[in-house]
DNA sequence: GCCCAGGTGGGTA
DNA sequence: TACCCACATGGG
């Protein structure tokens, strides 16, 4: 056993600070919010729709969408399956980005008939890294839209880092502003233990305290965090 | 009128 | 690898 070098164990402080700052963050939105039952979607299959149709928009305008196929009874993998992109790109128009989001469905629904006869639980089976990679294959499914699939359809532990996740935590010295998606995500794996129900919680709040707060105006009057202070392990 | 919203893929250097 | 950009509706 080689001893460890100065740098790594500077980094093994960086990542003991860093996790305690995480812990404490999801304690201190708990003790403020409270739980969040979310999301925001009754089924599998519509966590997937929406997951996909939020990419860049605001929820509202996806609900819209999805009221939409509703209406035209789209909201199941083989009615997807059976219309054409353009006829789901004028169902979804609210949700903006539509011709491309069209697409995407299409691309998941495809994907899922052609390898997973199109079940979706066929296709999040395996270990988490495997169900991860096979989502990612999948155009139009990007990190987020993957771990969001995963976490609030597949029930698996996977941390979903989002655009407020990612503005909060560089507010608070978290991440700088090079950190990737996968290293941002890494952050909370390294602090949590593996529940989902932790995980779901968790970014619900964080979307919560972004929306009420930490916007591209930070807000910091009342917010929860405004005390919190992270030490870099110095 | 302007900025923004729970991203992603394609193009370029 | 690392930027830059298109995609587009609806609300504040």
């Amino acid at each position: 056993m080689r001893h460890r070098s100065g740098a790594e164990r500077r980094e093994e402080e960086l990542q003991r600070a860093s996790s305690t700052t995480i812990r404490r963050m999801h304690r201190l939105l708990h003790a403020a919010y409270g739980p969040q039952h979310w999301w925001p979607a009754e089924t599998p299959t519509e966590v997937v729709i929406g997951a996909i149709l939020t990419q860049n928009t605001a929820w509202r305008n996806v609900e819209r969408a999805i009221a939409n196929l509703r209406r035209a009874e789209c909201l199941s993998f083989p009615a997807l399956h059976a219309r054409s992109a353009d006829a789901l790109a004028a169902l979804i128009r609210p949700a903006g980005t539509f011709r491309v989001k069209a697409r995407r469905l299409k691309s998941f629904v495809e994907e899922l008939f052609a390898h997973y006869d199109g079940h979706l639980d066929v296709l999040l089976d395996g270990t988490l890294a495997e169900a991860r990679r096979r989502l990612l294959r999948i155009s139009g499914v990007g990190p987020e839209t993957a771990d969001a699939i995963l976490l609030y359809a597949g029930q698996r532990p996977s941390f979903v880092v989002d655009a407020y996740t990612t503005r909060i935590l560089r507010r608070h010295f978290l991440i700088d502003e090079r950190a990737t998606y996968a290293q941002t995500r890494d952050l909370f794996l390294r602090a949590l233990p593996e529940d989902v129900q932790l995980f779901n919680e968790y970014h619900a709040l964080l979307v919560e305290v972004g929306k009420r707060h930490c916007r591209p105006r930070a807000l910091c009057e009342g917010c929860p965090l405004a005390h919190l202070r992270h030490d870099g392990g110095l």
